[in-house]
Formats: C-alpha cells, structure tokens, sequence
DNA sequence: AGTGGTTACGTAAGCGCTTAACTACGTAAC
DNA sequence: GTTACGTAGTTAAGCGCTTACGTAACCACT
C-alpha cells in the first residue's frame, strides 16, 4: 500500500493549479471557483492525500494538538493509583473542547520525568498544556510555562500567574457539612483525612472546619487523620475511632472510599448505618451508589475541568496576552441514605440522587 | 515572558557551533566532544530553548505520536456512554507504551466524522493509530489505513490486512460458564445478551452456547434476548424472564450493569442469589464488587490492551513490511460469590477474588 | 613525508506545507 | 477609452529542524 506517499506538488500537478490553490482548497475553500475546488479536492481523494500535519504545523506555528498532562496514570500494576474518575471524565471533556475547535488531544503522564525533560517530550508538540497540578512540582510547571502556554487545574487557586480551573472543594464540604448539622441535626461529627499532605484533603478538611466553626461545633479528627484516601485506610480509621471514643453520630469522610472501608468496620460492629451512626464520602464513584445504604457524597464535575481547562487553553492561545483566567466550577451534592436522608425504598433499581445542591462558582479573575 | 522565541540558530550562534551540532547535542550527544555538548546544553537550557516537535517532526517524518481512536468518549450528557473501565485502562496501557519508546500519545474520538475527515484531523498527525474498531466503519478503517499504519481492536479477528489485538471474550464465557455447569452442577442456564447486533454480546453468546453444547445442555436466551448492556435493561430482562417461566438455576450475563439490574429484581422478586439463582456477569467493573453478594464476572486485560495495541503499532511503524501480527488476550475469571462459591465471609472489606483462572494466549499469526 | 583512519564539526539541501505579494483578467464606471 | 477594482490564481520565500556529505585537524603507521 502506497501510504502517504502524495505530497501537494503531486495533487498540483494532477489537476493542473498551483500548490497555493490546493492549499486554500483543502482549508476553506475561500476566494476560489466552486470548479476548481472540486476538481482539486477530487484529486486529492484520489491520491488519498491529506495534507501532512507536520508540515503545516512549521508553516502556521501551530500544530492543532493541545496536551493534558496528568500526574501519573497508574504506575506499574497498581490499578487504581489515581482517581478512576478523573482521568476518565477529564479526558472526556478535554477530548470534547478540543475537538470542537479542530484540534487533537494529547495525554501524557509525568512518569518522574521533570519539566525540562516533558518540555522536550511532550511540550514541543503541543501549542498548549493542561497541567493537573496535583503533584507536577511548581519549578516543573515554570519550565513547561515557558515553552507553552499552560493551565493548571487543583483544588484551588495558587496564585500563579497562570489560567486556572478549580473545583469547589472546599465549599462543597462546608454545604454537605451543613446538611448533615441542619437537616440532621448531628453535632457530634468526626472527620476521616486522606494523606496529610494531600492538597484535596486538606480543602476537604477545612470545609468541614468552616461549618463545625460556623455552628460552634468541636472540630474533631480521627486520631491520625490519615485515611489515606483508600478503602483499608478507611476501615483503619474507623477501628481507631470506636476503639478510643464512643461511636459519634456521624463520620464525615474526605472521599468514598474511605467511607466505603468504614462502612464495612460499622457493620462488623453492628452498628446500624444511618441509625446510629451517619456516614458521608466524597467523588461519587460508582460503588457509591451500589453500596449498602448508598452513599452520600459530593459529586465533582470532572468532565466540565477537562472541558473548561481546555478551553481556557484555546483562549489564551489565541490571545497569548489577555488577562489571566480563573473559573470555580460548582460540586454537586449527592444525596442518599448513608447520612439519613430519605426512606428506604420499595426495591432495587437505578439510585437517581433525590435531591442535589450546588456549591461554587464559574466566575473570572483578572 | 519571551516563549518559545528561540531557534536552533540562535543556540547555535549563542554557543559559537553550527546548528548541526546544537541537533546532535540534543539528541544522543554521539560523536562530539563532551565539552562542546555540555556548552551547547547549557546555551539551550538557558534560553529554555527546547527543538520545536513540528519542524522536527518535518525533517524527520516522524511526528513522534501515536494515536488511539474511541468511538465516541461519551457523547453530550451522558456519563456512561462507553463502558468506562475501557476507556481508562486502555489508555492507561497505551500511554505506558508510547512513552517507554519515546513518543507521545494522542486520543480522539469519532465523534461522527468519517474515515477522510478522521484522517484529516487525526491520522494527519501521528505516526500510526490504534483503532478500537467497535464501530469505526471497515470503511473508514481502510480510508485512515491509507494514511497512517493501523493496528486494529476488537472482541475478534476480522481477518483484516492490520495488526490486531483482541481479547478471548468467547473463551471467557464458555470457561465462566463451564464453571457454573462442572463446579455447580447447574443444568438449568439462562444467557441474557446485550444489544443484538454487539459484536461483544455475539462472541460472549457464543462462549456460553459453546459451554451449553459441550455439555449437551439447552441453549436458553431471554425472550427478547437483549438486554442493552445497561441495569434497566438487566433489570427488564429478568422481569421478563420471571414472568414467563419458573425460576432458572442460573443466570448469565453478557455484562456486569445487566447482571447488577437483574439482581435487583430478583431481590425484589424474594429470590435468594446465589441460593435460589446463580448470576454472573461480564466486564469486572468497581460496582460488582460491592453489590451483594459480589459478582463472579470476567475481567478482561484493558490495560493490557492497550499496551499491547500500540507496541504492535510501533513495531509496525519500525517495519512497515513485517508480517501482520495478532495478539489475542487472555481473560481472568473473577470468582465471587454470587455464582455460588464461596463462604458468607465473616466481615466486609476490599474483595480480593479467591480464584482466578485464565483463557486465551498471546500468540503471533502471519 | 606520505598515507590512511578517526574524530569533531560545518555546509547546505531538503522535509511539505502556508501565505504575503504579485499577476492576469475581466467588468463596471465615467 | 481609460481608470479602478474585484476575482482567481501563481510565485516564491520561508517555517525550524535533520542529516548526508564534506572538511579540517590530529594521530599512528609505514
């Protein structure tokens, strides 16, 4: 099979114009006769010719891909080593923003290689870079930054001189917080952390702080407060907890799995989940719903990050000097049975949440 | 900030070198002294020059990225359009791949467009694709197989001219199924298939027929046969099948989500699971392993897939006339408890399956 | 001294497009 | 009949790299 082999002189010569007009024939069309734009483009589909992208990524300094670069997909056989959602739903959403304005989408991992070493690998064939800044260290996102334009995307606002895209973690706890105060009236709640260090959940914590402050409530973590964001994290929490205090009301996880984990150390104890103790995650991942009672959480907005951070992108390619972006992307609060909420329903099926909330906001800063 | 302003030539100029050199410094460094390198490293480092990938990509004909293409990464709204374990993992394999040789990976999906545009937008810009063939039009395969090098994924080989990478859906289902018949004893078995026209159903159909056959056992499907792959349509299903005729010793299903919904009906319809009915699933995704009881299902390897499909891409790339290679993937059978094995476990907790057994074999075919 | 082999680097011709600037050719206005 | 202008197409100069080939310098042998 011939692969490729067609240049633009080719497709010029067969149908007798100059390589000016195929060019102009295989973009818009514009300031040409309908004949001779057929004639070209049939041509070219002869010669299953498409223009090299290469080659007219040097001629217009653009290459039409935008990058995505995530912290690490997973290393070695460790299956879920990163949030399954995120890549998941940031990808469809980067993908989506992208292609809707006729550019390609790249994704790359970190892989501990550092900013200069992504800039040779990764940056130098992206017009731009979507950073999800979890853990690219901010000497690696300056050396990136000065190949390429770049948007980061955490849990919030660092300050850098860079567009930003967030999710409302923080308030998102604070208002699931205070459901579980006003609604249910619990004043006896005890947050499980994820990793101390974790940026998510130390946002997470301090949401839960605003509303236990804000009501006059003692703020009161797990003795570690290391639930290291996994399901055996969780269970460990939750043993510590009702080996060193009676059971409280409710526990206020800093993501699903942790609370999934506790969930089965509550039930080993026979305590009943939401009688006697409330319990909250945080992600809505998929085993949430399934879980017994289900789950209530906080649902991030993955896909509209992806979507909106390339966005931002495509702004600021298009207008390298423009004002710096910021948007807050609001959470949704899902609710369910595991903080009390709601009767338990006749049979299976499907749990569509009953009610949900928003925190946060889209909103710019100069 | 000044980015990306600077050029080979002026690196060159800077380090008092030809450009020539400044190439070789930034590549394997072979054949110069280490002097002159280290200056010409230093020079670029400080201008944060890095080679531009487009002009590189030119002089080489070597973009340097290998591509993956979805159907579709979930169209408008809809969270769960394509199964989303697939998505993840494959890309998760892939990305492992490009990057330990070197190269970069793009992502696209369809997103309607057909094979030319594809090509245009796409297949323009890398050196080679990875096609997850499912509802790529053999069409369309073939307009972007003109283009770029193409290695292809499916359930099955189509006995297509391109690499190709698949995975033993229907070894799977017959062992899975032989399980429930050997181990359980299990005369009575019912297939609830997805969509009619799913390649992925039809193999896994023909797993289970080929387990019923050998055994001398009836091939039993659904009235409707089709389940459409999602837990209203297990659930639907089931309804149907209950209504229709006595309970079934055991149920299989051509996927998890079915699996989950008919369980739900059986619950409602007071039919102990595994007791009363066995069920089984298909796919291994997070939920069947928190639904009660936990699902005995068939993971498959997307990682793997993945992997597997852009190594036979590079290689392809490498020599473009080697024989067509062939990789079919072996299954891992997850064994929980709602076919029937297993013990009520004494506590809840992370469900590592008990036994696995594997189908399949990586083989190379001319 | 002459020859050949190495090493280290320079020269310059592309790679396949895009696009600014220009030409040729009507057509319309006066 | 001249001028002015719009339309359709051409010419050719890059875009920023890589790399085949050339050359200069140096060393080791005859």
């Amino acid at each position: 099979m011939t692969r490729g082999r067609s240049t633009i002189y080719e497709v010029a010569r067969r149908s007798g114009v100059s390589t000016a007009t195929v060019s102009r024939a295989m973009r818009d069309g514009a300031g040409m006769s309908a004949d001779t734009r057929d004639r070209v483009l049939a041509v070219a589909a002869e010669l299953h010719w498409i223009p090299d992208g290469r080659a007219r990524g040097l001629a217009t300094r653009r290459s039409g891909i935008v990058g995505v670069l995530f912290h690490d997909l997973g290393v070695s056989g460790d299956a879920e080593s990163e949030s399954p959602l995120y890549l998941d739903e940031v990808i469809r959403g980067a993908e989506r923003a992208a292609t809707s304005a006729g550019d390609a989408l790249l994704i790359a991992a970190t892989r501990g290689r550092s900013g200069r070493e992504l800039a040779f690998s990764v940056a130098g064939k992206v017009d731009g870079l979507v950073i999800l800044a979890r853990s690219v260290t901010a000497a690696d996102i300056r050396a990136l930054a000065q190949t390429v334009p770049v948007v980061t995307v955490s849990t919030r606002d660092r300050g850098d001189p860079y567009d930003h895209v967030s999710v409302d973690n923080r308030g998102a706890m604070r208002a699931l917080v205070e459901h579980l105060i006003v609604v249910h009236g619990y004043t006896d709640l005890v947050f499980v952390g994820g990793p101390a260090r974790s940026p998510d959940s130390m946002e997470r914590f301090g949401g839960y702080r605003d509303a236990m402050r804000a009501h006059r409530l003692p703020v009161l973590k797990t003795p570690d407060a290391d639930g290291a964001f996994t399901e055996v994290g969780g269970s460990r929490a939750a043993s510590t907890l009702l080996a060193t205090r009676p059971p409280p009301k409710a526990i206020v996880c800093g993501n699903d799995e942790m609370a999934i984990g506790a969930l089965s150390v509550l039930r080993t104890a026979k305590l009943n989940v939401p009688g006697d103790v409330a319990i909250t995650g945080f992600d809505d991942i998929a085993s949430g719903r399934h879980v017994r009672p289900p789950l209530t959480t906080v649902h991030q907005p993955m896909r509209d990050v992806g979507e909106s951070a390339v966005s931002l992108l495509l702004q600021r390619i298009a207008s390298p000097t423009a004002e710096r972006q910021t948007v807050v992307l609001p959470t949704v609060t899902r609710i369910r049975r595991s903080c009390g909420c709601g009767s338990r329903r006749a049979a299976g099926g499907a749990d569509r949440s009953a009610h949900t909330t928003s925190t946060g906001r889209r909103e710019k800063v100069a």
